[in-house]
DNA sequence: CACAAGCGTTAGTATTGACTTACAGTTAGC
DNA sequence: GCTAACTGTAAGTCAATACTAACGCTTGTG
């Protein structure tokens, strides 16, 4: 049931973007801070949202604290992802082997 | 950009609640509402907002309306995982040489 | 032709949440 | 110790949205 923060975090295009600011490599607050159109603090929290997500990870590094990419979060995603492609085409199998039967 | 409506489309509970249930195959309208603990209109409004991001594909059986599950959505959001995933695993890497030609 | 079933749409309401400003706390340098 | 740099947090505001109730439209049935 993880995938439910991972969705809701990923769902506005700001944090997104702050996630995807991640994606060229590790950085600090005010480093992505400075490359968004929102104040500071709002990055702050959306790094919060991120990281209850499982999507981001945190370590400090003297005053600054350094952000990078968590792979649990995407991990999440990703299970969701392909369990629900499974069953959803073992459904439409199934409803094929009907239509089969019935003629 | 597909992936943008397809993230806030499943951010909602009740309307992933919704999606999950097509998983089980095609259902009406009115099927879904009976398992939901929101409203009929309720859920119409959530299957219009699934079909504007491409997850879900509607047709006209009779009276009732049949929805079954769209692949585009969800293989866009598959595309951004990917894609995704192979820029941040390609920046760690750099990361890493980066700290090797220090030594 | 009238009636009922099944949906989508609209208007209105209440709640969530993204944002800014101001403040408090922690760490490096003089 | 004192100042500056960097950040998380609190309170308050405003826009987005999920929901219900009421209505109108289309399709099958007597």
């Amino acid at each position: 049931m993880a995938y439910q923060a991972a969705f809701l975090a990923l769902a506005d295009p700001t944090r997104r973007r702050v996630f995807e600011e991640l994606r060229r490599g590790p950085r600090s607050v005010g480093k992505i801070a400075a490359r968004m159109p929102v104040s500071r603090p709002a990055v702050s929290q959306h790094l919060g949202v991120l990281k209850k997500a499982g999507l981001v990870a945190d370590r400090a590094e003297g005053t600054r604290r350094v952000y990078c990419i968590d792979p649990n979060g995407l991990a999440a995603i990703r299970t969701w992802l392909d369990q629900f492609w499974d069953e959803a085409l073992a459904a439409f199998q199934a409803e094929l082997e009907k239509k089969d039967s019935h003629a």
